[in-house]
DNA sequence: TCCACTATTTATCAATTGAAAAATAAGCTG
DNA sequence: CAGCTTATTTTTCAATTGATAAATAGTGGA
């Protein structure tokens, strides 16, 4: 209310940190087509200094996407997913918990799906990655503990993942998004929907093995 | 691009129905934070003539909210959900193919996630609804058909119910919001969705009742 | 202590925006 | 055809926006 000309003067790098790190939460919150200086406002500084360090808002705007989608990935989960000297239900159970701990944050779901809307190609791009790293390999990981791994995870058995993965999903929607009253135990709906995904898919093998 | 001058006059209630119909599909096309000029000449209208029929532009959104979500239930569905001259399968399968129709358009989901962002009160009013015409109802109908209705659903259940009816709905989030290539039989999506939330729910259920 | 460097602010611009006021013209009624 | 009503357009405004240029002030090194 009174920092008046209290230039705080920090080196490029940190600043610059510092910079991308509010935006995302700024933008998380206001949506990207809030102004630049509503932004430089929150961060304690003018607007024009902004410009200083990142060319054009969408510049900007361009590195708070890759903080949020390339950096919060964890590489030992592709380790842990594969790991079969636990069982899938254990694997599964300690992924997602981690996992949605990561992207049940309100900066993370409200980018993901601002961006969504967008169309922005990095959206696309991360939903290959989890296709990849996540469906593909956990529908392979459940078939081989059944073992009813003769064939490679069909188009119908990923689609089943992507439903069990989207149900996890939708949880954070209405818990950050739509502030809905939840289940307060995060646990149970992950318990379940591993529950529901291994039953199911085993189910659809065998259907189609017929 | 030669329309010049060529102005065409309309009664005035065939007017306003005509800019609320086609600011749905333009707001959830660009947003609703584009400018009332490209929406009027998306229209073929000059922009102040909006203004002769929606005092602001919040209040011409707030009709397009209203034309989105208070008009596209059927209150059929309401019956058939509980037409228990019919199995639940076939109950739900119906019901979700039907509703499905409406809902997985590109102007419902876009405005439903735009909205949902904003944090509008008519957002959590249709989620409110859904949970008690929809998880609710079809939660007690598949604990009837079991003969495990003795007691009312459970948090749990409901909880569980919402995780599936999540999964359905993020599949069209994946088909019109992220363009992804889906499994293209609709119905796969349904039916395995049905039978894995008939089958758990009634796990659920038969083990809280030890 | 002075100077050079640059992080930061002040001042400013042109474009876009929601909105209002005034001018115009389509179409009905007599 | 004359005249009234009102749907529509033309003009215009003030506020906001992304962005640039110039002025200012911390900070480290000589």
């Amino acid at each position: 209310m009174s920092d008046k000309s209290v230039r705080q003067r920090l080196p490029y790098d940190e600043r610059r940190e510092q910079f991308v790190e509010k935006a995302v939460q700024f933008f998380a919150r206001e949506g990207f087509e809030s102004s630049t200086r509503d932004l430089a406002r929150s961060l304690g500084v003018t607007q024009p200094l902004l410009y200083r360090y990142f060319p054009s808002k969408e510049d900007l705007i361009r590195e708070v996407y890759e903080a949020v989608y390339l950096q919060r990935w964890r590489d030992e989960w592709n380790d842990l997913l594969i790991d079969r000297s636990k069982s899938v239900t254990d694997r599964l159970n300690l992924f997602y918990t981690q996992y949605t701990d990561v992207i049940f944050r309100d900066d993370w779901m409200r980018i993901f799906l601002f961006s969504g809307l967008k169309g922005i190609g990095l959206n696309r791009e991360y939903l290959l990655f989890i296709r990849q790293n996540l469906i593909e390999v956990i529908t392979r990981e459940i078939l081989a503990e059944h073992h009813v791994d003769q064939m490679p995870p069909s188009d119908d058995e990923i689609e089943f993942g992507w439903t069990i993965h989207g149900g996890i999903f939708y949880y954070g929607v209405r818990l950050l998004i739509y502030n809905m009253a939840v289940h307060p135990d995060k646990s149970f709906v992950i318990e379940n929907s591993i529950q529901a995904w291994t039953h199911q898919l085993v189910a659809i093998r065998k259907h189609n093995l017929i």
